[in-house]
DNA sequence: TTATAAATTAGACAGTGTTCAATTAGACGC
DNA sequence: GCGTCTAATTGAACACTGTCTAATTTATAA
């Protein structure tokens, strides 16, 4: 995946490349789409602690870690962030219980942090208020890796990502 | 592409409603990636028309109406709209020329009612923070149709978007 | 050594995008 | 109507895909 990108990743080609056949792959995932479930799951992981390890480096700005952490997983794991959202279940197929914790993590660590950004009195709007800046971000994110800031002529988009965030941090 | 979405659609099965071969399809487009290329187009133009349409019947509130044009589109339009965002091209190839008018005049209106809702101080800043609010809200939306917002238990979606833009107006 | 369970395989199936030599249809001048 | 030339169209072949399953191999336990 991280080589080749969604688009070109077969379960084939890893069946070869570990040695296995085709069949074997499918009895241990079961179907494709859990092949990749499991893939991105990890890519997850790697990106959790990628974030907690630029949070614990970081200085006094914690939110600015934050976005560039974002960023910079996403920018050098190119290929394997965005099969996370290129991937679509087919319609009707939630997923699996087994990968919900490992998906989740990510979002308590932001909302932990823009609750600590946050006056005391305006903290319980901090759960929403990060899913909207997670989504902010993401969005910036995604114009960037696919190309349309660039056609756009956006330069430096993590700033602009994160004069976002300030901005909407700053009204509450 | 509307009826089956981006994953299930093939070029084959095409040719096979319009009454062509195979071929035919091949000689006009040339690739399969131009054929989703020419769709997403014209997703770009229904899109852009539904926008002026709301925009013309809109009160004074014009943001909100854009905001709002921005989902109903993408909602009503599931399929075709996130066409446009799960095609990737192969690394190198750009958009052809012949596409590129059609896609960048959506910027353009935001870009505009960007303009008019800031104070002519800071008008100049209009097409670098029109083309992030973009990003803000297609995060959002991207959120809300592909699943990650209900995941996470977020209801309303354009009500956050409207309200993340709203801060960042509100800040220039 | 044997009986049982688990792991692994290869092949078949119905699809896919892509290419291209061969065929058909259409337009033009006579 | 005929012949010519060009443009449009075809369908078969190629190498690939995910998916399934009967058959086989390997490992474990008795």
């Amino acid at each position: 995946m991280a080589e080749h990108g969604f688009v070109r990743f077969s379960a084939r080609e890893v069946a070869k490349q570990i040695g296995y056949s085709v069949g074997t792959l499918y009895n241990v995932f079961g179907t494709y789409d859990r092949l990749v479930l499991a893939i991105n799951t990890e890519t997850f992981r790697l990106w959790t602690r990628h974030l907690q390890d630029r949070l614990a480096e970081a200085n006094r700005d914690r939110i600015r870690a934050l976005v560039e952490g974002y960023f910079s997983f996403a920018r050098s794991n190119r290929n394997l962030w965005m099969a996370i959202y290129d991937h679509r279940l087919p319609p009707g197929m939630p997923i699996p219980e087994e990968f919900l914790p490992d998906r989740s993590k990510l979002t308590n660590i932001v909302i932990d942090e823009v609750a600590a950004a946050l006056p005391e009195a305006r903290r319980e709007q901090a759960p929403r208020l990060a899913r909207s800046l997670i989504a902010t971000v993401h969005g910036h994110c995604t114009f960037t890796l696919d190309g349309t800031f660039e056609l756009m002529g956006v330069k430096e988009p993590e700033e602009l990502a994160l004069a976002r965030v300030r901005d909407s941090l700053a009204a509450a």
